[in-house]
DNA sequence: TCAAGATTTAGAATAATTCTAAACTGGAGA
DNA sequence: TCTCCAGTTTAGAATTATTCTAAATCTTGA
């Protein structure tokens, strides 16, 4: 039996209870490599891109290639446990938060800040006709620490 | 002296001014390359890929390199008369609609919908100490036609 | 007119992602 | 248990999107 990484080390189990599951129902396999490559997303949420996910998760699976990373992250966003993020030009990057949230990027150090949406946002009903599966919010501009180092 | 395209047929001395003195702002030249790639992006206001757009330019400057439209693209989106949309994973598209407004994607048949935003966007003030330059917004779905073709 | 710097060009190079074919895996049924 | 099958993984090739390079060309200001 397949014996989860030590680089998972909270709530290991409901985990990954919650990733078979969501697998299984979305007709996906349960395998190592979903599961290595899950962990990996939750923790460091750092929005990073499949090529940092590959490295990130060579580290407990040596073995793991390139085309199973973006399979795997594939299943999980069908499965609706991880987002992709587009943010700028070049590398899609992924995001485990599902709440309905925003994402700040700082065009000056790349660093993306998770932003809770307040109130019921105004997209649900904008364009009449149109079914809204979901929105992807993007506020470009300068973090406080950048911001500062700019102004002075 | 360089006459002006026949593509562009609605304003164009008015335009071609407008363009020539962002450039001039934003420290560009004013080449005929740009005025095409801007005429073309201005023309049909599909989004079109930096692909697309050179397959439409070379229609009237077939001597075009790739290369350039993606240089005047990059000159244009600096000045402001263009912004970059990213919809999907893959190419970049390309939106000449300055208004405040967000992206209807149609998951299904790739068409974009520019809807205006109403009221004043709660991204202004999300983070603290964040000093916001724009916001990208995208909203995924089915288009009503779409919609309509899948319910039945 | 000339020089400097910006721009364009074709094609090479790089980056990101997808494809391919062969090997592997695990569960269903004999 | 054995075997088959579809799903999965793998390495590497292929494709797509974009950027880089170096040479040629164009513009602008002195």
């Amino acid at each position: 039996m397949f014996i989860f990484s030590p680089a998972m080390h909270v709530g290991a189990k409901k985990i990954g209870g919650e990733l078979s599951e969501r697998l299984s129902t979305g007709g996906f396999r349960f395998t190592p490599q979903r599961q290595h490559v899950y962990a990996v997303v939750l923790q460091k949420r750092d929005h990073p891109t499949a090529e940092e996910i590959f490295i990130r998760t060579k580290r407990t699976m040596p073995e793991i290639s390139h085309a199973t990373v973006y399979n795997c992250l594939d299943a999980l966003v069908t499965c609706g446990l991880v987002r992709p993020v587009q943010l700028e030009r070049g590398a899609t990057r992924y995001c485990p938060n599902m709440e309905e949230h925003c994402h700040y990027f700082c065009d000056a150090c790349g660093e993306v800040f998770d932003v809770p949406l307040q109130k019921d946002s105004p997209m649900k009903t904008g364009l009449k006709g149109f079914k809204v599966d979901h929105f992807d919010i993007a506020v470009h501009g300068l973090c406080a620490a950048c911001a500062g180092k700019t102004k002075k």
